[in-house]
DNA sequence: ACCTGAACACCGTTCAAGT
DNA sequence: ACCTGAACACCGTTCAAGT
């Protein structure tokens, strides 16, 4: 076992975890650009140099930083669409579920979907956001499946659903929508009339 | 007439805009994140202090470039608006004008959109923004002085619409929608698709 | 009034050296 | 194998000095 940085010269055995622990927790405070590498080694208790051992630069550690936060959205979206009444229902719980996540975590979520980082360099988070998109995809296909949604092309469908998921996430995400993180009833009016939005377009009849 | 930077020590007269010209060519060919005050001195012809007799720090010429491109964009909006049918014709051609915008010029979008900078802060930046919004909510009271659209709360239907042109413009202006710029026949279908959607939603019956 | 050049505290990144 | 500390080239910002 590692000698702790504090008492010794060697940090515990997995400084790339803690890395990007304390990496969401100026995250959090200080929003996507307001903390730097430095700051992020100075939390973990390490070196400036030490996170090189674990991230080829800074935009690596941000992009698994990213993917974890695209793994928690999955695990999320997953969790509320399925055991619903049916896909409508589904739908609408994964509007809910993106819109509070984002006014709650607006600094992951800026970093997420801000265009900050670049997927496509990292297979792991490149992975993780298309799993997103499968969530909202499923969704539209079992849709489709019980003759529920329009008959158009499912891509389609998922683009004009995923358009207004992202541009409400962004904007509850940003000061632009000034809604109160608390305001439950207030979220909730928002969540009902863009999902409900989103049903008049790709619902049948 | 002062004399220029080349041949002698002082700028031509309007090195502000001279700055705001040079820094959105470094935003169009580098993106927000890729180039720094210095460069923009730098390609403007002045030294690396100049730019604070003009501008506050980076964040405010930042800030005035995207009142710039509010203000386009507005523009745009407010001219492809006019002169349609209705407002439902209305509806479309601003969703195009946006969806063209950001697919021509990413960089812009997400300096405007992305959370980059903090409209608040700077009154014209704040006020430009506004007037973007005004356009939509524009169309919105038209419709429903027409009764053409669903007799709910304006505010209401101005946020869905909003989130919707919001989430695909930052969508088209990133590597996430892969649509391809000179793709007319693309950006139309996306364009029908999204804007029937909305009208779905918010259209009467 | 407007701009320059030196200066300062920072940053991302690299690398020889330590254990 | 993993981490440190010095080093380098940069950055944003300030300020005395020049015209």
């Amino acid at each position: 076992m590692a000698v702790h940085n504090a008492t010794g010269h060697y940090h515990h055995g997995d400084l790339g975890n803690a890395l990007l622990q304390a990496a969401e927790q100026l995250l959090q405070e200080w929003g996507v650009g307001g903390f730097s590498l430095r700051d992020v080694a100075r939390v973990a208790g390490v070196s400036h140099a030490a996170p090189y051992r674990h991230f080829r630069d800074k935009a690596a550690l941000l992009r698994a930083l990213a993917g974890r936060g695209f793994e928690r959205l999955r695990a999320a979206l997953a969790a509320a669409a399925a055991g619903q009444r049916g896909p409508e229902q589904s739908l609408i719980e994964a509007t809910r579920i993106y819109v509070y996540t984002a006014v709650q975590n607006p600094g992951m979520t800026r970093l997420m979907f801000g265009g900050v980082i670049d997927a496509e360099e990292d297979v792991g988070c490149a992975r993780a956001q298309a799993a997103v998109l499968d969530v909202l995809a499923g969704i539209i296909r079992a849709g489709l499946q019980v003759g529920a949604f329009r008959d158009r092309d499912p891509q389609e469908l998922a683009l004009v659903a995923w358009s207004t998921l992202h541009g409400l996430a962004l904007l509850a995400g940003s000061a632009q929508l000034d809604v109160d993180p608390d305001d439950t009833a207030q979220l909730e009016a928002v969540v009902r009339s863009v999902a409900q939005n989103i049903l008049y377009g790709i619902s049948r009849s």
